[in-house]
DNA sequence: ACAGACTTGTAGACAGTGTTTACTTACAGC
DNA sequence: GCTGTAAGTAAACACTGTCTACAAGTCTGT
């Protein structure tokens, strides 16, 4: 991912704040949030640590600018997740294909902060706010942010009549709020030991009490 | 709560090891697990730096230590809420009254990580292992730690007839997952900007889809 | 009562961090 | 081709966590 090698012969670096970035990246992945610092990714990036403050303030902006891309992996893995049920489309009839699409959701989101629990915390490390995040950024290979498929699953719950228009104005924040803090017991919590199988039936029974308690 | 005042005479502190937690709190109410740096805790407890090794290993060992007291203090929180409900025992029956109190459980839960953001996250930042925590040092008043005061109350449910035994096992894991989600949404993530009623409706809202979905 | 061992503090150093200020190098537009 | 400016370097500063060596109390056995 980050070409560290070939101590470059250019005086510029060519793209240099997407090389921070992506070494920044490859830091939080095998360390979380706190693992990024910057010295060491400058260093990666083969270049003098002063060298970040021209394209990032602070620390804090590289590190939020970081959190970006790991939140859009994380779309990658829950629109991966969606697809791959793209085909029951026919079997599983309106309704079901779209409980089946927000158990995606759910799933791809467990998912990912198991497969990548440095760049899961990453994600969330910084105080995210929706509405003046840098949308694009964050979002994953079809355009749409980790909160905008989650909106966007139960939107489509309530087209297929499975969903109650008046329960629909802030599921997104119940659901979310399941889901994500599952993910944080398991990857540093109390839930911590769970092998493969248990993680899988505790994150289906907790899908279920959404489904249910929605 | 910390006296950082007269400059100590004696040699000896005293009781340095509680100092240290004590000051170590008082930075983390105020700016969170990154806030509590072990030369600061030293300083406000009127003592070398080094002096800290002497009752910790690591700054990771305070920090650790620092996040059982704010553990106890959130049990504290939850405690509070329960029993401000004791009274109304009688009016809600035994299942509306169990019911009563897993909801106090939640709501003690949302109440203090809003109060006390900055100690909440504390008390989640290190890798919390259920299994070899120090129990007493993580439990409130009542000698029960935050997770055992949400077990007791979904015991009680089970006894109260108002759920079902074979759902008993691991409920408390969903239900926790939610109110720990919540508790992070609107602490630093996208629900941070909400008012006091727009956050006690949500809350509603979520503690519902347990009652509901567990 | 007193000598030694043990505990609990201090002193000073070291590597590593984020950040500032001043300087240098390469490119781009007239 | 000169010049302004963007993008890098160099050297310093105030911090941090932690190590090693030393000093000051306290405890215990005789």
């Amino acid at each position: 991912m980050t070409e560290q090698s070939s101590p470059r012969t250019t005086y510029r670096h060519g793209d240099l704040r997407r090389a921070l970035i992506d070494a920044g990246t490859d830091l939080a992945r095998e360390g979380g949030p706190d693992a990024v610092v910057l010295r060491e990714v400058t260093r990666r990036a083969g270049v003098t640590p002063n060298a970040a403050y021209r394209h990032f303030t602070d620390k804090g902006a590289l590190l939020w600018a970081v959190s970006f891309a790991a939140q859009s992996r994380l779309a990658a893995a829950m629109e991966d997740e969606q697809s791959a049920i793209d085909d029951d489309g026919a079997r599983l009839g309106r309704a079901g294909f779209a409980r089946a699409k927000l158990r995606a959701v759910g799933a791809g989101y467990l998912g990912f902060a198991q497969a990548e629990p440095g760049l899961f915390r990453t994600a969330f490390a910084n105080h995210i706010d929706l509405r003046d995040a840098a949308i694009e950024d964050s979002a994953g290979p079809h355009g749409r942010t980790p909160f905008q498929l989650l909106s966007d699953a139960l939107d489509a719950l309530v087209d297929a009549g499975a969903l109650p228009v008046d329960r629909r104005p802030g599921a997104e924040f119940v659901a979310w709020s399941a889901v994500h803090g599952l993910a944080m017991l398991v990857i540093d919590g109390p839930l911590r030991g769970l092998d493969a199988d248990q993680r899988l039936s505790v994150a289906g029974r907790l899908l279920e009490m959404v489904e249910k308690g929605i």
